[in-house]
DNA sequence: GCTCCATTACCGTCCAACTGGTATGTAATC
DNA sequence: GATTACATACCAGTTGGACGGTAATGGAGC
């Protein structure tokens, strides 16, 4: 039982799909997303993917959980070193869309979703549920309910930014925007008002 | 020479197929937008369409194009109101943004961008341009311009969450957004810290 | 004013390339 | 021996777009 011979795992099977899908998405738009097109970049055939992936609409669904449970476990692992537990998803979200320079595969999940949703817009709901998973995990006192939201709509602007290159936010301002976690600052005045 | 046989303006034409073009990019998402599925909503042929717009992307670059100078005369119409002029631009680009409810047309502007820059990647450098030239014609005081930033970041969030409904935001939590525009109100002991 | 002509605005037909997907076969694996 | 994980061959429908034709228009010259 050689290296030829033996099955590949069928997951890392999936796995490998769903990668070059949204490495197709990212780089060549949804025009360019075509089973044929993931599959000229595999090493096995498109009777294999639509074995795994039955329809195109099914890896798209699979692409959109995949991004979305890479998005989550980035920003869990951010919160899991916030000791603060109140609204610590929230500022995690921010910080970990701030990053200084931005990843390539920030772009890349980024660009990917969008394509994804846009190609089939029912994977809409499918982003948006985990998203607001993480806002509903997340105990905050209604006093900084606000905050939070706050928090989440500067961080989704600037990955759009990011994505989009909408504004150029320098370094300096990454790193005032992160400020803006400093207990007490948010909203402040206006909260008063 | 009557109605039937009178030609149209070109102009026209072209506006009535970008429009259509919107509409059926906002409806169907990227793969329902197909230059067939935009003639069938139009009173004349595909031949027309390829007359006005030789490709698919040209049309698209139509489509990103006027999008874009809606967008931009709807923020700059709003600007106009301000008498402040140092930072109106970021002022209006959230206050066009944060409207509650939000009208119909601009979700369609949003999915119908969202669609263009998804389906042709290349297009976005347009969409980009535009929004770099509203934030560079806004005089801002130096102090200011994170302010500016800030304020961009937070429509582009909204906007974001609206198109996608990551998050649900209230009417008053709208309002309350709005009231970041009172002056003095934003980051103002972040920016002491 | 009228004629002539180049240009423009469309129509209708046709098509090659591609698209998502099916059907069938086969060799591992359990 | 049933199921799983692929390969190979094939296809019907669609897609973007080429092409040739026609009728309306606008301008130049007379």
């Amino acid at each position: 039982m050689d290296a030829q011979t033996r099955r590949r795992a069928p997951e890392a099977t999936r796995a490998e799909i769903i990668d070059m899908a949204i490495e197709v998405a990212a780089e060549q738009g949804a025009m360019g997303l075509t089973l044929d097109a993931v599959v000229a970049r595999l090493p096995f055939s498109k009777g294999a993917l639509l074995h795994h992936f039955p329809t195109k609409p099914a890896l798209l669904e699979g692409v959109i959980d995949h991004l979305a449970g890479e998005m989550t476990a980035q920003v869990l692992e951010e919160a899991g070193r916030d000791p603060n537990p109140y609204g610590r998803n929230a500022r995690a979200y921010l910080r970990a869309t701030v990053n200084d320079p931005v990843t390539e595969r920030d772009v890349s999940i980024g660009r990917a979703a969008l394509v994804a949703c846009a190609v089939e817009p029912g994977l809409i709901v499918r982003w948006r549920a985990a998203m607001r998973a993480l806002a509903e995990d997340d105990p905050v006192d209604p006093a900084g309910k606000d905050d939070a939201l706050m928090l989440r709509l500067i961080a989704d602007g600037l990955w759009m930014s990011d994505l989009f290159g909408t504004h150029e936010v320098s370094p300096e301002q990454r790193k005032a925007l992160l400020s803006l976690l400093t207990p007490g600052v948010l909203l402040a005045e206006a909260g008063e008002a």
